[in-house]
DNA sequence: GAAGATTGATGAATCAATCTTT
DNA sequence: AAAGATTGATTCATCAATCTTC
């Protein structure tokens, strides 16, 4: 009897575990060196293991609008901005991607005419990307397919997702990932 | 006063945010759904983020012996088993990796003389990674590294740190990360 | 000179197909 | 036929360097 991911990724997982390949490591670890410092460790491989299963996950809920995760996380930017256009470097900006992934994910969108590139009114060294009908239409839709399956972060509560979000949040300060004014306060 | 991150990475993040660009987002997501499923969306989204800084602050932490995480990983299976030698396949189920990718890490591993290849003595078509004498030096080193930045993980309580590992063990329990016997009892 | 965006090149990860061994 | 590993091809992400415009 294979597993949901197994069977989907022959592969990767052609005999399913009989235990839980993370939890070993840290037991392993903590035969050999004593053990304080295990918890971190275990934490930093599930947020890796946890990518891996959501890439996986979102990307394959969407994929049949040819969309990444990725372009969907871009064009979903254009599609609640107010008027439907953005600079490519204010995207990059929100999403915290380089400005060269910038470029291949508006090409990506507009490759599939979800987005188009215009020239900025005023700063002619900046590219303004569009948000087509065709593009909201497919926003709409992949949302709806992604909200299906709780953006992969099933079995959990809504106590759980949020109490979670809230302990990266503090990594993601901690990482700088925008300025925390309220930090100072 | 740019941030940590910012220092590091010019490209992406030229002039930081006064905003959290994830919060941002599911902000943007609310005034437009309604948002009983906002949650799940921020959490993935964080989850995504968190990867992407973890992955810079651990690669950074041992670029020095020229470690990736991910070969890092590879080389600590081999130091934390009992006999210094592992079949290839047995490596890529505990580390959840696709075949190719546990050919490309030893290839790695090897060039740098962390491990060598053997034949297996009785099943010729196994091939065994082993951990070289430097590799085990190196190991220990790049341990000792990581633990002073505690994986990437601050500033988390050990508590918090716990929390997190018991919530993403729930979702990698439903993608079917290993066989959990004792779900069924 | 610096900002915004792009092109070409490098490294990592998966897939498809191949080869050997069981 | 199936398991184990590898090669070649594709995709994606980042970096370095370039080009235009401010």
């Amino acid at each position: 009897v294979p597993t949901a991911a197994c069977g989907k990724l022959p592969g990767i997982v052609p005999q399913p575990l009989r235990f839980d390949p993370v939890e070993e490591a840290g037991r392993q670890w903590r035969a050999n060196w004593g053990s304080p410092t295990v918890t971190p460790m275990t934490a930093a491989t599930s947020i890796f293991r946890l990518h891996q299963i959501l890439t996986t996950r979102l990307n394959e809920a969407i994929a049949s609008f040819d969309l990444t995760y990725a372009r969907y996380e871009a064009l979903m930017l254009l599609f609640l901005s107010r008027t439907g256009s953005l600079p490519l470097g204010k995207m990059g900006q929100r999403l915290q991607v380089h400005p060269t992934s910038m470029t291949s994910l508006i090409d990506g969108l507009e490759r599939d005419g979800y987005a188009s590139r215009a020239p900025h009114p005023t700063d002619r060294r900046t590219t303004l990307a569009t948000i087509t009908e065709r593009g909201r239409e497919v926003a709409a839709q992949a949302t709806e397919r992604l909200n299906a399956i709780d953006f992969g972060m099933v079995p959990l509560s809504g106590d759980e997702t949020a109490a979670l979000t809230e302990t990266l949040r503090k990594v993601r300060v901690d990482a700088g990932d925008w300025l925390d004014e309220d930090a100072d306060a």
